[in-house]
DNA sequence: GGCGCCATAGTAAACCTTTGCTGTCCGGCT
DNA sequence: AGCCGGACAGCAAAGGTTTACTATGGCGCC
């Protein structure tokens, strides 16, 4: 493979006059010379060595993306926006699938050191481990002292995201929406209580029902697991407590498709005895029947501002925290509370 | 942040007896000396730079893999079978979401060539293009001749993947599955005809129907796009044509779930009057309603195969194509054709 | 005509590691 | 006693690029 020792050599130029062509420099070069290194270098189909240029310049055009799992939807979308945010300015994507086992986060962290990434965005962080939390604040201090950004994106266990998305808030717009319909009495599956998301959405879910002047009553609130499961069980237990619920707001799309589900085997209809709203809008919510109301994130735009917020701290900005809105998604699993008394009782 | 050279200075060594230590070559250290390198290198919180070696092996632990999109669950899991095969040998995975877009596809490999990236994965080939085959062809010579390894996975455009999944027998497969249950009407939405692994799994779907002795009729056979819009258009197309299928087999889950949502908003009960299989098992096939009986590809392994097959290349190896089977996966959208004389008419 | 400045081009150091080669020391063998 | 070889350590080059600094030449201005 051609170096630019060999560019220069074929142009008849120093390799510095070469380096400055092809690397775009602000340094004068005549158009003759100019020309005739280009003309070398695609003879050459010469390539920059992006390593040596890294060596020198402490930096390699690299943003490491920490997930859960890029095969969950809610990550890979995240993951394509830093994509299509990052790759126009020639940075690539190592996507670092930790299954919140710290010592593979770990591990991914000290690699993305050692390459000397430019950038790492935190986009699923592991479960609280302090021992753990302590080797990734030493990693990270010393990436950010050697100049490279470090950014978290919403669901942050550690702390305030610098990328974040209003989660109360859209829970909010969301049971907003489903006391307009009529409801007066609306559940919520609020997921883990350990959770700092969870906690988020289940502020929303208590001022919405504020705002709408509607009574909170504990006994509509259920926690549960974040998945399908934990949305039959919340079911079963809101059936048990004869709560007299017409909706049932949930933290998460997959709660909502396992409520959907169990009150299906319970016989009740969606939406006609009671309304569900999910929130994420995973792609599978357009397509149950009937289909999912929910609320959806922004994720890929999460990405992107994640990258435009690593890069402003690379120019050496304090780029200001952000917080995204979402936006709330009606389909076909909510509708106005049923006239005869009805809900679940 | 430290370099080795203040680690050999802390231990009171020579560079090169601390990178010997640190890099574990094969090297006689004495036990007293490795021991006070490896306490400074701790003290100093060292971390190798990969730039810095890569620079003199030519070779960075890196492998891209090119994609069509991260977001579309047949990829993330390719992806994710790689990074779990390439992570524990301390391989970082970059993803490139090509949107089979020519030039973004040349500018991933040319940037995963200037990163003298270590393997290259091809997992969703672009469409056929002169013109970047041509560079595509000189890049991948050129990294081939660095030493890098280059792989292409089971929908290759040009030409036979080095690791191969087995869509023709799979189709056939559930054709003879569907032959078993009592239909002998079964049509096939084939997605695009330009498409490679679409022709594949329309042969396949061809010798089923040798096989189990039916007879071929191609007002059967529907090509449209590969997506659930595809689907929808398909199903009309069938039903215009009054064909009289009693079961429709797809090239794609993508395809089946838009059928089925199209046979719903018709009156067509699945698998009532009509029964639906897919191909490809993704990851909402087992949650919707019917949950769609599927043929699951092993997607992961594909990954996961693709780079040990890598693996074997960079050590020197000629590594044998491989060609993965496939498993049938029957869920609830498939049953026996209804006894009243039914189908599509 | 001489001086100095501008526009270019070149020199060489630096980035960090690995590794072939060259010591050095010591023990053991003849 | 002399020699040899083994075990360990160090020197220095190389890998490709960028960039601060230096050199060269031409031209304008007094």
């Amino acid at each position: 493979m051609s170096s630019i020792t060999e560019v220069a050599r074929l142009a008849g130029v120093s390799v510095a006059t070469a380096s400055r062509v092809v690397s775009a420099a602000d340094y004068p070069v005549s158009a003759a010379t100019r020309e005739r290194v280009l003309d070398a270098a695609r003879e050459l189909d010469y390539v920059p060595n992006a390593l040596a240029r890294g060596l020198l310049t402490r930096r390699v055009p690299v943003v490491g993306v920490i997930v859960h799992d890029i095969t969950d939807p809610y990550f890979s979308e995240v993951v394509r926006g830093v994509e299509d945010a990052a790759s126009p300015t020639g940075h690539l994507v190592i996507t670092c699938s930790s299954e919140r086992d710290p010592d593979r986060e770990r591990s991914y962290v000290r690699l993305l050191r050692s390459m000397r990434a430019a950038v790492v965005i935190f986009a699923g962080s592991g479960l609280a481990d302090p021992d753990l939390e302590a080797e990734l604040a030493r990693h990270l201090g010393a990436m950010r002292a050697e100049g490279a950004a470090v950014v978290h994106l919403s669901p942050h266990a550690g702390g305030e995201p610098e990328v974040g998305v209003d989660n109360a808030a859209g829970i909010a717009t969301m049971v907003a929406a489903l006391a307009e319909l009529g409801h007066r009495r609306i559940a919520f599956l609020a997921g883990p209580r350990s959770l700092h998301v969870a906690r988020a959405r289940l502020a929303g879910y208590r001022a919405g029902l504020e705002a709408a002047g509607l009574e909170a009553d504990e006994r509509l609130v259920v926690s549960t697991s974040f998945d399908r499961e934990g949305g039959a069980l919340a079911v079963d237990e809101l059936l048990a407590a004869h709560a007299g619920a017409t909706a049932i707001a949930c933290a998460n799309d997959l709660l909502a498709l396992g409520a959907m589900t169990r009150l299906r085997e319970h016989g009740v209809r969606v939406p006609d005895d009671v309304s569900v709203a999910g929130f994420d809008d995973i792609s599978v919510a357009a397509i149950t029947a009937p289909s999912l109301s929910t609320v959806r994130l922004p994720l890929r735009e999460l990405g992107a501002h994640g990258w435009s917020f690593a890069e402003r701290l690379l120019r050496g900005d304090a780029p200001a925290r952000e917080t995204l809105p979402t936006t709330l998604v009606m389909r076909g699993s909510t509708a106005a509370p049923p006239t005869a008394p009805g809900g679940l009782r």
